[in-house]
DNA sequence: CGAGCCCTACCAAACGATTGTCTGGGCGGG
DNA sequence: CCCGCCCAGACAATCGTTTGGTAGGGCTCG
């Protein structure tokens, strides 16, 4: 009888638009809500609010509020990894590659807050089917190759663990959505620089010298 | 007319608890169901459930959800803080006590990670006036002091921003509440161990000495 | 060119289920 | 007899979701 949304559903595709538009838009609505109420206190109301409808005209654009949570994590997760994967592929020295790769990827964070807060703080509300079509130990598999490589490097220490490395990297990175604001002192350049220099310098041998122009004290 | 309660509250404690026990036993339940689950998905039945009695009946306990949150978070919070400022105040050299800040931090966000997960995953679920009962950047400045009083030490860069590392390791640290389980490959005291070494090596100056034994390559 | 039709985008209203919370009472031990 | 602890049951509110309908723009086709 009804013949709503009468297309089988192309696969993963997104649930349905004419032409994008307005999709877009409600995907950066809810992902805007999500950010700052978390999903499960998110109301479809909350969303059809600012979308200037009524929230049963919301099933016109998704098939549950689960999935809606899907589609806004599904594109920060994508172009998320392809944003770090893009960077781990620059063409420099493995050390340098690392500090760019930080740099980036604490710039994309910064710069798609909105998204990023909703990848990292409701992806384990997600159903546990949702969940296995985005398998998020890429982004640290990425990091652990690329620490890794590096060791390939002398000045690395060569008794790092690559996982545990790169867990702490994107640890620290990945935080940056839990305190950074635009309006705050530092620029997003100067986190992401800061943050680079201090993990890779981590990473390195500390050639053992002592300091120049101090005598030891204590 | 009915006197449940009679206690008017003595200002921050807790709802009550004729002698604690139990107490105790549903602090530790709720905070178990709402790290698995998640605050707003976590219901009253779920908890009751597990402590053996009637929805209505955990009202005997507590005044609100809100409040039986708000009770998880507050211990760990305070005990996470105090952990946190024993560790700050060893007496050792500023550089070996950031390591063994970190360290130590580490090992008791494992030893604690369910009441560690609710604290740093629903801190932003609680009410405004429960938060703010609950100064969390407390953690932030202490290590953030910490780090500037390591660089008294010559050996450690003069241009860190204390915020801004501290920040870093906070996140790396806490970060750890997203992966570890008991059951992994690596101990707790490897993660501390770990971590330690690459953060604070790399607030140290890198003292610019070829590496031996290998010819500059590329 | 105009009549008819379809399809998108939404409305209006209701649904069943669930949830947090409240009321009043009962039982058993000190 | 009192009081801590819990039961039984209900409450209103809210939520995600469903159903059937409709306005209106654009397309087709005679």
């Amino acid at each position: 009888m009804v013949n709503r949304r009468r297309a089988p559903r192309t696969g993963t595709a997104p649930p349905f638009r004419s032409d994008d538009g307005r999709w877009q838009e409600l995907l950066d609505i809810a992902a805007r809500i999500f950010a700052r109420k978390g999903y499960r206190s998110t109301t479809l109301q909350d969303i059809a609010d600012e979308f200037g409808v009524l929230k049963g005209s919301l099933y016109h654009y998704i098939r549950s509020k689960d999935e809606l949570l899907f589609e806004v994590v599904r594109s920060v997760y994508g172009a998320g990894l392809a944003n770090l994967r893009a960077l781990a592929a620059a063409d420099l020295d493995p050390v340098d590659r690392l500090r760019a790769v930080i740099r980036g990827h604490v710039l994309y964070l910064t710069d798609n807050l909105v998204g990023t807060t909703v990848l990292l703080h409701e992806f384990d509300q997600l159903s546990d089917e949702h969940r296995a079509r985005l398998p998020i130990r890429e982004y640290q598999a990425v990091v652990a190759d690329l620490v890794a490589d590096a060791q390939a490097d002398p000045r690395v220490k060569p008794d790092l663990d690559p996982r545990l490395t790169a867990l702490a990297v994107l640890g620290a990175a990945n935080w940056v959505y839990r305190w950074y604001r635009p309006d705050g002192k530092r620029s997003p350049d100067e986190i992401g620089a800061a943050y680079a220099d201090l993990l890779v310098d981590g990473m390195l041998i500390r050639t053992g010298a002592a300091v120049p122009g101090e005598p030891a004290e204590r």
